[in-house]
DNA sequence: ACTACAAAATAGACTTATTCTAAATTGTGG
DNA sequence: CCACAATTTAGAATAAGTCTATTTTGTAGT
């Protein structure tokens, strides 16, 4: 948990700002949990970002990674899928997309909205908005 | 674990024919699990079936819900679906549909294939067999 | 700087759905 | 009706995630 000197933390200040535009003051460890989903991570769960974030020395606990995944999903810098039961995985992608899924491996693509047309949806039920639309499409070894 | 006598038993009969027919033979615990999945159920989840067929006395073992869902889903007799983290819902719908899912009250409900028009699957990758398209419409209370 | 208060983080116990294991039971072909 | 395979079982084990009570950190006012 020691700070870096102030003056080398470009990223960590981007990230920071970033945090403060979605309403989340960026503390210690929100910026070090941001670090590691927004620098290549594209699909992670909770574990994975844990074990990131700890990989030279301990900086954040499991409560604060699980806090804080939830508080950005719901503040929209993540999206949660869902695609197996227990495992959720954190989507740093926030283009309208969808998903293929390879049962397989595990492995999660995604598809630019562009690739799946869907032209039709039904009326909603009075009193209910449009939350999502997720669109998994699952593949397996042939 | 009584069994009533055969000769009333032509649901249970019923549904041992579906077994068989899906390649599973079927057995007392299996035929009474198929019994309250066909009877009205539609969204079930291995506990509501447990709690279900064990309702006036002790007939399926927990271990036996579990194997005897997951083997119907191989069989194609049920369809599982992903929704919530750490939730798999049983479907006894086997028709080609979509679901559209209560976020504020858990509920699921089906809607038709023909209600969603996908125009336009991507090109799957190499060496892969598309084995379903999963479409979730979450809705929340306006 | 100093105190008080609120927000956030923490360790570790707990929960819950599910899977595993090893033993017992049941069903079946010869 | 014996041997063997398939199925069921109770209960232990696992794994992801949540909760709780306490500590740490950040902030406002003086």
């Amino acid at each position: 948990m020691i700070s870096a000197p102030k003056k080398f933390c470009t990223n960590r200040m981007h990230i920071a700002s970033r945090l403060r535009a979605h309403d989340i003051t960026p503390t210690q460890q929100r910026v070090r949990i941001g670090e590691v989903l927004f620098a290549e991570a594209q699909h992670v769960s909770a574990e994975q970002v844990l074990s990131m974030v700890n990989k030279d020395y301990d900086e954040v606990s499991k409560a604060t990674v699980y806090n804080t995944l939830g508080l950005f999903a719901k503040k929209g810098l993540l999206h949660e899928v869902i695609i197996e039961p227990s495992k959720v995985f954190y989507d740093t992608n926030l283009d309208k997309h969808y998903h293929l899924y390879h049962i397989d491996t595990g492995m999660l693509e995604d598809i630019s909205a562009s690739q799946v047309k869907i032209d039709q949806l039904p009326e909603l039920p009075e009193g209910t908005i449009l939350e999502d639309v997720d669109v998994i499409i699952r593949l397996r070894k042939s």
